[in-house]
DNA sequence: TTGTACGCGTTATCAC
DNA sequence: GTGATAACGCGTACAA
């Protein structure tokens, strides 16, 4: 459709122009080929002037390698999910590889299959869950499969998962810690398989307490989704005084509500727990509790996972670990 | 170097499967190509069977086309960044092309030989201000260049900007319409042209009407260094009681440090605007009065360009409107 | 409608 | 160290 368009220089004009071979400007490029100092020069002059640059397309024809490595997420505004792509970004540019981003809320489907189109060397997958049989395409063709956070039972992709359990069950003890009795959880309708699971996880746990957990699930993991908790929460005399909130957007909006909404006071009246560790979590107006994932070490698992030799493709499952970072939102006892 | 990896399908394989030419394969793929019914779906059925998938890197060889648009930009991780490549993401999507993103903080060079590498159809350049003779090679390749918010006078690429200086202007009335009399502004040290713009149009308005602004200028474009702006601004006596902040995450560490260690009012004592219209904006503790700029416009324009039939490429120079969003930062006289 | 042959820009292999 | 040649997977002009 865009034909008539300045076409991109190739190897060959800058081998005409250089008046060597074709090879010659190739082996230029190519780290650990053997060429004179003085083609190499004339080459470099040459690729130079024209503006040259190796067609990674062409390149990725030959080689088994495209380069590309692909990340399928919805949601990629919330403060959790960009900081997230922005970490695996750089780590797979300094690992020599570009991400090509996918948005999957419209189709997950289409993002896989351009996935494939794109001959991705690995599609790391933030959100939404793929059929198994596009899984099972995706696996056959050589392409590497991750899933981050997608606690489903899926046999073939790697799996990378937070440490959900761990941390809703820390959550609980500094809860009771603080003194707090009567329990609740924040969370949304999501039904997303980490969110699920920090839920289930802390009402089991309280459970071995003897303690039981009001659970209250609204729309969207979004801050008017905590604050639409806090209204269901709060508006009893025997509300909670202690909660936990299943991501720290949640816990931004129950805050805000709780505080202005109900006149109540945290941590003194009600402790809140979050968790992601968004930055607002640090602003002075929450200084919130909350769990902090280690994304760095995600984004270094990925790419470790991504650029590895192809060998024998077991399904590996990983648990990265999340501290608790204390702020002002829990009673110190 | 990962050789030893399984091979993805390829048109010639479906071809011997079906039992056809690799020339009905492709024309099966290709919209409006004349296939008989009969063929197609032996073609069709045998692709699923083996999970084809059109190799859009060899296709991008043949056609002008890769159906890469690459978006450069630093500090993705920013609520409004995330907004803006979301959109884009979205927009290019469903447009049929797909967006790899490139992070420019450690190096704009290298991210835009990439995009010239990857034979992109098209870059969008949101942050960083690369080379002239780097901005020539993209156009002179014949791959279109979007440079978004650099105010900067470079010829060639398109350019998209934000109306800061309308902002600007109209931060101004609305203040000195809610009566404030001693003006400041709050950046950054970045020196990002879209934020300068609004400093020296804010300031230059200002002196129409025969006030002076006191400007501050402090670390990144951060929530801390909002808060050290109005620590610098704040502690005197005649302090500053209409403030123009340059931009939300600023005007959200002024105000959390305005009302929590000056014990000031907003806005009775102390009027606030911002600008981007993050989403904390809209939060019950800030209810900040802000400009929105029209992201979705903005995104809807650049897929324009980015899709456009290559012709006669003038260099446009767009202007997107950015209405103020009143909440409750500002007086009502 | 279908198949054959060629070219897109690379890199790897092989003689020289 | 260098240049010819084959091959990668695909689209398409051409002939059938």
């Amino acid at each position: 459709m865009d034909k008539p368009r300045k076409a991109f220089t190739s190897a060959k004009q800058v081998a005409e122009l250089a008046g060597v071979s074709r090879s010659a400007v190739s082996r230029t490029f190519t780290p650990g080929a053997s060429v004179s100092e003085e083609t190499r020069k004339r080459v470099i002059s040459a690729s130079e002037k024209l503006g040259y640059h190796v067609n990674h397309l062409a390149r990725g024809l030959l080689r088994q390698s495209s380069g590309i490595v692909c990340l399928v997420a919805a949601d990629t505004d919330t403060p959790y999910m960009s900081r997230m792509i922005r970490m695996l970004v750089r780590s797979l540019q300094q690992a020599g590889k570009v991400a090509m981003v996918l948005e999957s809320s419209e189709n997950v489907d289409h993002a896989l299959r351009q996935t494939l189109n794109y001959r991705a060397d690995a599609t790391v997958v933030l959100s939404g869950t793929p059929p198994q049989s596009l899984i099972r395409t995706c696996l056959d063709n050589g392409q590497r499969l991750i899933l981050i956070n997608r606690d489903d039972q899926l046999s073939g992709p790697h799996n990378l998962s937070l440490d959900n359990r761990g941390a809703a069950s820390a959550a609980l003890r500094a809860l009771l810690g603080a003194g707090c009795r009567r329990l609740a959880l924040v969370n949304s309708e999501a039904g997303t398989p980490s969110l699920m699971t920090r839920e289930r996880a802390f009402v089991e746990e309280a459970e071995k307490e003897g303690l039981e957990v009001v659970v209250t699930r609204n729309g969207h993991t979004s801050y008017e989704a905590g604050a639409l908790g806090a209204r269901r929460l709060l508006s009893s005399r025997e509300h909670p005084d202690g909660v936990f909130c299943v991501t720290d957007l949640l816990a931004c909006g129950f805050m805000d509500a709780a505080r202005q909404e109900f006149g109540l006071t945290i941590p003194d009246q009600l402790s809140v727990i979050g968790f992601d560790d968004i930055e607002q979590a640090g602003w002075s107006s929450y200084r919130l509790t909350t769990f902090s994932p280690n994304v760095a070490a995600l984004a270094g698992r990925v790419v470790e996972l991504a650029t590895m030799a192809g060998g024998a493709e077991e399904s590996h499952r990983d648990l990265i670990e999340v501290p608790l970072v204390r702020r002002d939102t829990v009673r110190q006892s």
